[in-house]
DNA sequence: TCCCTGGTGAGACATGATCTCAATTGCGGT
DNA sequence: ACCGCAATTGAGATCATGTCTCACCAGGGA
C-alpha cells in the first residue's frame, strides 16, 4: 500500500470510522485508478474485483470519501453523473475543454495563502479544495478561431 | 435585462445558437436566482413560470450553457443531482461545509497570474474557472474540536 | 457470553435524465 | 415582409442512477 493510501486509512480511523473490506476495496481501486472515475467506472470495477460488494455500499463510500476530503465528485462532460477525482495532499487541479470533455490535470495551485486568509475571515477549518478552469484545449483553440 | 444578462446572450448568439424562448427563460430564471440552483430548481421554476417548456429542453440548455461556460455544475449536498452555479465574468468560488452542506461565497481569487501561466504552458484558450475550498465551518468546527 | 452499535448486501423503489420523432420556430437570404 | 430550412422544441416512453428498507453480521465492551 502507497504512502499516500496509508494517509487515506489513517483519515478513516481518526474520524472514528472502521475499516472494513468494502471501504479498503473501493479507496484501493480508486487509487489504482489514480481518480477520475465515475460511479459507474466504480461500480463495475467492483463487481469484477469483489461481486460480494453491494451497490449501496460503494455510494456509502463515496459518500463517506467525500465528507472526507478524500475524493470529490465533480461533474467532467455533460451533467448526468459525477466523476470522482482523488484529492492527495487535500487538492486537485484541472482544465476541462468545454468543447472535447478531455481533462488536463496541472500541478501548482499557489492558494496557500488564500486557504489561511479564509480560514481566519470566515473562522472555518479547511481540508481540502478543488481548482476547475475550463476553455478550450489546443486541439480545439485552433479547430475554433476567435 | 442586466448587462450581465446580455452579456450571456451575446455569447450564446457568437456561438451561433439562436436565442428561443426556452433559452432565454430558462437564463433569465437563473439570473434571478443568482446561481446555485439544481436542476429540480430550475425544473419547478420553469413550471411555474412557463409551463409549455418541456423537462427536455431545460436539460438541453442547461447543458448548452455549461459548455458556453455561462453556468457550471456542481456538487454541493450529498444529492446526486448538480447544483448550478452562474459565472458571472467567468468565475465563482465557494467554501462548501462537508458536514452540514453550507456554502459560504466569496470573490477574491487571485488567480489571473495562474490563469496567464496555463494558458501559454498548454495552449489553451481559458473562459472561466470554478474554485471550490472544503471543511468545516465555523459552527460545524466548533462542534468538532480537535 | 450477551448486548449494542455500526456496517452490510439484496432488491424493491423513486427520481433524474435521455431518446425519439413529428411539429414548430428563429433567422438568414431574397 | 416573405420564404425556406436547419435548428430546436415538447410529450411521453424509456432508461439510468442513486436511495431505502430491513434482516443480518462482525466486533468491542460489560
Ligand atoms: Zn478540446
Ligand atoms: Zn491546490
Ligand atoms: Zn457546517
Ligand atoms: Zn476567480
Amino acid at each position: 500500500m502507497s504512502d499516500q493510501a496509508n494517509l487515506r486509512v489513517q483519515r478513516l480511523r481518526d474520524a472514528g470510522y472502521k475499516l472494513t473490506n468494502a471501504r479498503l476495496t473501493i479507496l484501493t481501486i480508486l487509487e489504482q485508478h489514480g481518480g477520475h472515475m465515475t460511479s459507474a467506472d466504480v461500480l463495475e470495477e467492483v463487481d469484477a474485483v469483489a461481486p460480494e460488494i453491494g451497490r449501496a455500499s460503494v455510494f456509502r463510500s463515496l459518500d463517506l470519501f467525500t465528507r472526507l476530503s478524500l475524493i470529490r465528485p465533480t461533474y467532467i462532460n455533460d451533467s448526468s453523473t459525477p466523476t470522482y477525482v482523488l484529492l492527495p495532499g487535500g487538492h486537485h487541479h484541472h482544465i476541462i475543454c468545454t468543447n472535447c470533455d478531455r481533462v488536463i490535470e496541472f500541478e501548482d495551485c499557489h492558494l496557500e495563502k488564500l486557504e489561511h486568509e479564509l480560514e481566519q475571515k470566515f473562522r472555518v477549518r479547511l481540508t481540502g479544495h478543488l481548482l476547475e478552469f475550463y476553455g478550450l484545449c489546443d486541439n480545439c483553440a485552433a479547430r475554433q478561431p476567435d
